[in-house]
DNA sequence: AAACAACCTTGACTTAAGTCAATTTTTAAT
DNA sequence: ATTAAAAATTGACTTAAGTCAAGGTTGTTT
């Protein structure tokens, strides 16, 4: 037991989630924690599940997507290591408002919801974590819905490479690390018309594409596209 | 000063938001609110103005909404008596992420942001209610994000004349009571698209306009409509 | 290396919904 | 009551983006 425990506790200290709480919680927390393995694909939880707790990502990585009747899927974020979700049904106890799937082999640690709740109600450091995380999730969730409801396809996949521009520090090329259908997936797109889009953008000159690697050639009227 | 006080306090305690805090810690609460009055149409905040606290409806209604550079507007959510918003930029201290304006003449208690920190560093039970506030909002963006992505303009408004109808517990009749334009602007169209989609949806006998009242003639059928 | 599957691209066609413009209806203000 | 302003409707037209279908590319597994 000790090996994994203390493994798993070396790993959540570094989390945002549960900074600040005293190191003796950490360890608390470490045993709750129940390790878990997808495969490439695999389904983590389905929407309108009952929500049992919350995962944390040890590895790998992980998508959170609705899906329509007619099998359109629209991807809200993808969840790298590090990173954690589901934790709106594991506060509230109701249905996944979403489901999730691993994109890649992953590890997950899941906590259930009693023991977060727990442990929500003696730590007040926690629930201002939580807090916090919440309101991203929710500052995200509105850009969302301001480029599904203002911004063309050209517009929003604009706004998403100058997003891989600035979060990786390289204004001159950035690297897709999600495939094109994935990538129209979460543009609220199909991957005909983000094929169009990259080959309309590539010959007006805005971005070179080299397999995963795409040239920003002109990212002052990239950003203008992006609504910005 | 006493009487206004105690009059925001009765007012104040059958806020959700206040719920579990102790009667004195209420009582303090209506100390720090100032009373703001505001004209039909007025703006109270812009989007990305810096966040200075948050605001409780005491009366008359407020959209929240954002504006796209061209002009068009997409109604996020209104806020009735009661009902409080911008806790999110409260919270974090960062822009608002919409504009917010009364659509009728409208009373608000504002609340700053230093206090409302200072209240919930103290208080846990705050804390809490303003996750549930929170997770309210998450999922409610997350309906809108999927409303937007997978279903077109009739299934949105089959969907929201649907929810009209729960809210007001008559599965018979619903009462608009927005405007046309407003509505558009929450379902993310424009007024003479929605126009066509109420004849479109009238003329399949799905429904049955008398002024600002609805009659739902075929609910099942609605639903299909709307997806569920 | 072969074979399969997933992914990506391109073309022809359809369609939902937007734009622009004109008119009518409703609501509010003097 | 009269007028002005806002809201709603209708028609003709345009367009972004979806569907369907075919072919090409890439990558993984045995």
């Amino acid at each position: 037991m000790s090996k994994d425990i203390s493994k798993i506790q070396a790993f959540l200290v570094q989390i945002q989630l549960w900074r600040g709480l005293p190191q003796e919680q950490v360890e608390a927390i470490a045993e709750i924690a129940i390790a878990e393995s997808y495969a490439k694909g695999e389904v983590i939880f389905q929407e309108g599940e009952e929500g049992r707790g919350f995962f944390v990502v040890k590895s790998g990585r992980v998508k959170v997507f609705k899906l329509s009747v007619e099998g359109k899927e629209q991807i809200l974020h993808f969840f790298g290591a590090g990173e954690h979700f589901a934790e709106v049904p594991a506060f509230d106890g109701k249905c996944f408002p979403a489901a999730a799937a691993a994109v890649e082999k992953t590890e997950l640690l899941f906590f259930p919801r009693t023991s977060f709740l727990t442990l929500l109600q003696q730590h007040p450091t926690l629930a201002i974590n939580i807090l916090a995380i919440f309101a991203r999730h929710l500052r995200r969730f509105a850009q969302i819905i301001e480029d599904l409801s203002f911004k063309e396809v050209p517009g929003r996949l604009a706004a998403y490479l100058l997003y891989l521009s600035e979060r990786n520090g390289n204004p001159e090329e950035v690297e897709l690390d999600i495939t094109k259908t994935q990538l129209a997936a979460l543009l609220a797109t199909i991957p005909e018309t983000l094929s169009r889009v990259f080959a309309k953008l590539t010959q007006e000159g805005l971005i070179l594409i080299e397999g995963s690697k795409i040239q920003l050639l002109d990212t002052e009227r990239l950003k203008v596209l992006a609504g910005r």
